[in-house]
DNA sequence: CGGAGTGTTAGTCG
DNA sequence: CCGACTAACACTCC
């Protein structure tokens, strides 16, 4: 789940409890999922979030901890009091039982409260660089899709470079940084197009639309605090992990009734991944 | 019980 | 360049 919308929205979440605080304490859980010398941060002050793709960063001190939450990575953070804010894979957890059995790291701030990197699956990661290490590890992805740099001269150069599959160009981090599985259908329907298309035999008119229809449901999810995982009602009342899962139009709808047509969402494969889409309305 | 499927991505091979 | 496949890992569902 966590796409650019999820990150988004964590680092929004989190900057407002965590920004001008000091790190007290890392502990290190799983050690495969932290690269670099924690301890270069203790004491250092927590500056500045920022996002990059589906990355998180913090700024701490002359060092960056950059955070990918991969499949089921969840950040939750836990103030003195115990409120809980989380965004990310949705597990259900009591703030009374944290750490719990995903808890990878657990970083604590000079006033108490503490961060939770929990990962079910082990995918994610922790590092912790500094300088052009930073440029290096980020500089393989494409434009972020809500700035300017990714202009629609850009995207359709890109598409018309390319005959893979729509879908698989739109979910390609190079072509554009951020969209995964869910987003990559939602936009698709957004725009009308078949994820089977060509990139490459998009008219000038499709193009832009699906232009637009990037910009338009990325914004929107953000706006709706992004996707929970669909199949899982887990909205805490403090700790909403987002209420996009209520708009999704295909993301796992299979079989159900098509929000443009009378037709049936259909499911198919591309990659190895579920695509979800209606043959009428997207052609 | 076994096997498929799950939000990601890096890598290999042909 | 590109598609197919695999590997990281843990758990749920059928």
């Amino acid at each position: 789940m966590p796409e650019l919308p999820e990150v988004e929205t964590v680092k929004r979440q989190l900057e407002k409890r965590i920004v001008g605080k000091r790190i007290s304490s890392i502990k290190i859980l799983s050690k495969k999922q932290f690269l670099g010398n924690f301890q270069k941060t203790i004491g250092q002050q927590i500056d500045r979030l920022w996002r990059r793709a589906k990355i998180l960063a913090i700024n701490v001190g002359r060092l960056t901890l950059l955070v990918h939450l991969k499949m089921t990575g969840q950040i939750i953070y836990l103030s003195k009091n115990r409120k809980p804010i989380s965004v990310g894979h949705p597990l259900p957890f009591s703030p009374n039982q944290l750490p719990n059995k995903t808890t990878r790291v657990i970083i604590e701030l000079e006033d108490g409260s503490r961060l939770f990197f929990n990962d079910l699956r082990k995918f994610g990661w922790i590092k912790l660089l500094d300088g052009d290490k930073i440029e290096k590890e980020l500089s393989g992805l494409g434009p972020e899709p809500l700035e300017k740099d990714f202009s629609l001269d850009y995207f359709s150069k890109k598409l018309a470079n390319t005959r893979r599959m729509i879908k698989i160009v739109l979910m390609d981090q190079a072509v554009v940084a951020g969209i995964g599985n869910i987003y990559a259908s939602e936009i698709l329907f957004e725009a009308g197009i078949n994820p089977a298309r060509q990139a490459n035999s998009l008219s000038n008119r499709e193009v832009a639309n699906l232009y637009r229809a990037i910009k338009k449901i990325l914004l929107q999810a953000i706006d709706y605090g992004g996707t929970s995982a669909a199949d899982q009602a887990y909205i805490r009342p403090d700790a909403s992990p987002g209420r996009y899962q209520n708009k999704l139009r295909v993301y796992q709808r299979e079989g159900k009734e098509c929000f443009g047509c009378f037709g049936k969402v259909k499911r198919i494969k591309q990659a190895n991944r579920s695509t979800f889409f209606c043959s009428s309305c997207q052609q």
